[in-house]
DNA sequence: CTGTTAGCGCTTTCAC
DNA sequence: GTGAAAGCGCTAACAG
């Protein structure tokens, strides 16, 4: 059943000269007859031939394989970014594996094993919940392979990544609510390992203090984005003596979350608490009683971005010293 | 930067060995020494050493990698799916790539070329819904590569598949309603050009039939799947001198178009009429005002089973003739 | 049990 | 312009 594979060598024969000008031929070599080249373009087409990559790949000693790894794609967010680096990067002839850490650690550093002896050209990735250290992706750097972080990206290191403007979209978000009036704001971040959280935190505590809006310790929650711990830590806003009249919220998820855990305790989500959140789902559009505004972060556009950079960066002169990039992606908020 | 690739050739000379000394210790041959083994594994470890797979792929000429072709991974039906397959097919060393056709046969076809040139050992597809025929896959049968499909398999054609019970499925659903007490039921069904649309037609028919419902013709319609063209379809029903009382939908993003639409003419989605539908979603618990009943499909367990089903095929010795599987799930309705 | 040898399909000097 | 030949890292007979 097996059609035997179609090799440089029998297009060779077939036209009775050397696999290397066939090599050469297929390549667009310069140094290389037009007469010849047609032929060999001619019979190669016949045959059916396909270029073993394996071959290319022993000899160039390059995948043109790109591993992403990502908490999960069931969040549109990532299966949108997912679509712009797929969009990019194929039209390079390159190709994609995925690997979803599911915000586990050990999923993460799984997947970058595998990416290390799979010998890919390069890294786009977004950290999960649970990674507190870069030191799994020192491993990549150490085989030389570069790496591009995208909305999620690590602390304290200097680092490739492609985010969006966390800070300012968190300081538009309080400054929308402080316009309706609302006053005491809390807000429901994520895990403090993520650079994007102290970033919310940062744009939420400069608005809270330049629009003269109380700033109350026990308003700053954070979940690790399960569900459970989503709905205790809203529990805790709600039973406070003075609970806040809204909340800004990691994502979308994390909102749909505590709206559900608000109607459970009998509290109208959107009349007696407000909610505002980040990443515009697609999703939301179906509610009838969505955040009431969210903001919306170009995950197509950051995937985009991101596999530009990482090309750019596998593209580069070896001998050439690369500063790391921060690409940042302005945000919109989107007012249901 | 880049760390030169450790091979068995330097494992060998630090060790004073032949590489094929090396090569049997690697693989756990039988035929090898316990000391030297060990040694051998002692200074791979050391030496960090990860295999070449370009190596072995053109010595083996097997990639272990399988492709997997869907519409699109934001549905959540297909993100767990692809979960199933990965969790499977990663346990057996096996790599995955995936590709979005988005419903378009012209990606759909592309993504098969790409497969064969990067000489996937097995491809996974459930196809677009613009896939009327079987042609393409041929090309893929040519080179040997098997083929399993999964929930969206094609029609006529003798191939590998997994997919739900939804002649059941349709037949309990109109049950469902019907001992609601509910009489005209509609079917907004899928492109026909899919398996499993006939499938939900048959169950529709069969159930209408026995259960003594009157059978209109104008009552089964199909959408491409498109928002627009549900709205279109949904606006066609409720226009009728007769409208339904109960319409059986595709599947959740169907009936929430549907349902959508409905409310834009003034009308209450499972009060005024109602819907059942498909998957079952996670999103639909985030809905106010869901679907009345949907049917699980257990996504990520056809994903498993057509993992399963595809690395029996490739471990199947060449000369044996597999009679094509047809591997049906049993499929359940939630009541919202 | 271990070493020698011949390739897998392709690129790429080095000659002519 | 084209051919001969070496070799990428690894496996698998074939000999010991």
């Amino acid at each position: 059943m097996q059609k035997s594979q179609v090799t440089i060598k029998q297009i060779a024969q077939e036209l009775g000269v050397s696999i290397s000008t066939v090599s050469r031929a297929l390549q667009n070599h310069p140094r290389i007859g037009l007469r010849t080249k047609e032929q060999v373009f001619a019979v190669a087409k016949k045959l059916n031939y396909v270029p073993n990559p394996a071959a290319i790949l022993l000899k160039k000693n390059r995948t043109s394989t790109i591993g992403v790894v990502l908490p999960q794609l069931a969040e549109e967010f990532f299966s949108q970014a997912i679509t712009g680096i797929e969009d990019v990067i194929s039209e390079k002839g390159y190709n994609v594996v995925i690997s979803q850490s599911r915000d586990s650690l050990e999923r993460e550093n799984r997947a970058i094993k595998s990416f290390i002896s799979s010998r890919v050209d390069g890294v786009i990735a977004s950290i999960s919940a649970e990674t507190t250290q870069y030191y799994q992706f020192r491993e990549l750097e150490n085989y030389g392979v570069p790496i591009v972080f995208f909305d999620r990206v690590p602390k304290d290191v200097r680092v490739n990544k492609v985010r969006g403007n966390i800070v300012e979209a968190a300081y538009e978000s309080i400054a929308f609510l402080e316009a309706r009036g609302v006053r005491r704001i809390a807000i429901l971040n994520g895990p403090a390992s993520l650079e994007i959280c102290d970033e919310r935190l940062m744009g939420y505590w400069n608005a809270l203090k330049q629009l003269g809006l109380p700033v109350v310790q026990q308003y700053i929650k954070s979940t690790d984005l399960s569900r459970e711990d989503t709905s205790k830590k809203i529990d805790e806003l709600l039973a406070m003596e003075e609970p806040p009249e809204a909340v800004l919220c990691f994502n979308d998820y994390v909102a749909l979350y505590a709206m559900q855990q608000c109607k459970q305790r009998g509290i109208v989500p959107n009349k007696d608490i407000l909610f505002v959140s980040f990443a515009n789902l697609p999703i939301t559009a179906y509610l009838d009683n969505p955040p009431l505004a969210s903001v919306e972060q170009f995950a197509y556009q950051m995937g985009e971005k991101a596999a530009q950079l990482l090309l750019q960066i596998i593209d580069a002169p070896d001998d050439s010293v690369l500063e790391p990039q921060d690409i940042v992606i302005d945000t919109k908020l989107v007012v249901h």
